[in-house]
DNA sequence: CAAATGTTTTTTATTGATAAAAATCATTTG
DNA sequence: CAAATGATTTTTATCAATAAAAAACATTTG
């Protein structure tokens, strides 16, 4: 095989519900439009268009794209042809090695995890060096991978970088224009705290994508792209993390919320003495959190 | 082609250096030992073996290894045949993106690349997605690569970080034991310092080596492999800027050496204040350094 | 003639094949 | 019987081929 086309078919997808929301008879945009709003090249907008015509969904002809129906159900692409097999990857293979019971030092094998995950295994191979940066499997030439696995070793020294780089950022936020960008996030994130808290009962699992959201804000003013970088190590671990240790989940997620809130208000202070103690605070609670979900291994 | 056997030349060359060291009829060691001293498999050892029996250099009969006679020079692998082809790409892209007219978000070509290189798209490919951790190239799905640049952006990022760093390992010598590995690895690196600045006049060019050591073992000490990661880059990026920016080399690392001898002795001191404005002092240096060879261009 | 569509070219994502090198297992030898 | 060698198996590094997707160029149309 080669290629395949994922992107194809969930952009396919993304194309039905954007029909779906407009009237039969209706007209769709033109091919410039419809490339800039699925995130696709043109290309693709016209192999999605011919599928549509082909189907009978729409009657294209030239520059027009007339509806003729709404989709029915089975004529979506199922989840799984629609993620690149790239992706599909790191999940399975973060699930596999932080939830699988590997020792830390057992030799990784290409060939093997190819099979695990039926690609080829030059796929694995970039998979693994890309992966590398994350710091928790290794390799030396002509040896093979060795994962260094998700130890507390691990935990630390990801916390460690993630206060140094966090407290770094904040630092700035004493001397921040007033009419800097990252108020008006700040402003919005609050609110969306705000409401998540009313909710927590029901809602409290939504946390971790705000908890990703409201760092990355934070840590962007430092305008690093080497902060950016590790900003997507500590969102992909902390995103697993949420996703299996499920424990007071919910009390936890409430408590951090809590924390944020407060930390939010000691930024507008403008006091380093108190944005400091509210950061280190809130990331010695995200630390532990983290390693107790190590020890419960 | 597949798997070249560049690994095989260079211990080839290594192992010819040991026979020479040797006398005419005197043992080789055994496998493992060899093995172990050339850092290969005894796979690799034993085809070195096969071929300097075959060139009549050792009589091989099981354990026996006699040497019969000394090399010739032209036995020896040329210096071209023996680096594994990924290690040489890194260098030419360096050269390539540092030095060359490029402009920033300049689109990189896989295929290009691989015909400059005179290696398979795959290779290109892999060292790309392990060399985009420098952040000096992009890309995102499906899309090119894109050359980000060897700006004044990315210098004065890439020495933030640093800073921070630095500051953070170098903060731990204020309460470093006696009897920490970092101490003696100091005193030696300290008379090699005074050794270099006694023969400055020729020898200067060796100081990029010596500040790439000397740095590592400051960082050592903060135990994270994310920090150890970053001091890679650091090395890299220093060690090319070194070799290409001539200007006032002699001047500039005569000051160096003594900035790094008047640190060391501030970490002996356990003074943070002292430690603190060393470092800081030092760090700044190296950044305009570095600055300076940008504006050249 | 600018914006949209139509067509062609270039580039990326993915695979399978193969020699080099490592790792493992089996046998010999002091 | 432990250490060394011998033989075999496993794994990595590298390449070339191909469909999907992007990008570039050419043509039409309001």
């Amino acid at each position: 095989m080669t290629k395949t086309n994922t992107r194809f078919k969930e952009s396919f997808n993304q194309c039905l519900g954007i029909i779906d929301d407009l009237a039969v008879g209706a007209e769709l945009p033109g091919e410039v439009a419809l490339a800039d709003a699925l995130k696709v090249s043109r290309t693709t907008v016209r192999n999605i268009l011919t599928s549509l015509n082909d189907l009978g969904i729409i009657d294209w002809q030239g520059r027009a794209k007339v509806i003729l129906r709404h989709s029915k159900k089975d004529e979506y692409f199922s989840d799984q042809e629609t993620s690149p097999i790239s992706e599909r990857i790191e999940g399975k293979f973060l699930e596999w090695i932080l939830h699988g019971d590997i020792a830390p030092d057992a030799p990784l094998n290409e060939l093997e995890l190819a099979r695990q995950f039926n690609v080829g295994t030059s796929t694995v191979r970039e998979f693994l060096i890309s992966f590398s940066r994350f710091g928790l499997i290794d390799k030396k030439q002509n040896q093979r991978w060795v994962l260094r696995g998700f130890t507390k070793e691990y935990a630390l020294e990801l916390s460690d970088v993630r206060e140094m780089f966090e407290l770094h950022a904040v630092r700035s936020f004493v001397n921040l224009p007033d009419d800097h960008a990252a108020w008006k996030q700040l402003d919005k994130l609050e609110s969306q705290h705000l409401k998540l808290l009313d909710k927590i009962d029901t809602q409290y699992s939504r946390f971790s994508e705000l908890d990703a959201r409201f760092h990355a804000t934070l840590n962007r003013v430092s305008n690093n792209r080497f902060v950016d970088e590790f900003q997507d190590i500590i969102s992909l671990i902390f995103h697993y993390h949420y996703q299996w240790n499920k424990k007071d989940e919910k009390e936890r997620n409430e408590a951090a919320i809590k924390e944020h809130l407060a930390y939010i208000k000691a930024l507008r202070s403008r006091n380093w003495e108190a944005i400091k103690s509210n950061a280190t605070k809130h990331l010695s609670t995200a630390k532990n959190t983290l390693l107790r979900s190590l020890n419960q291994n």
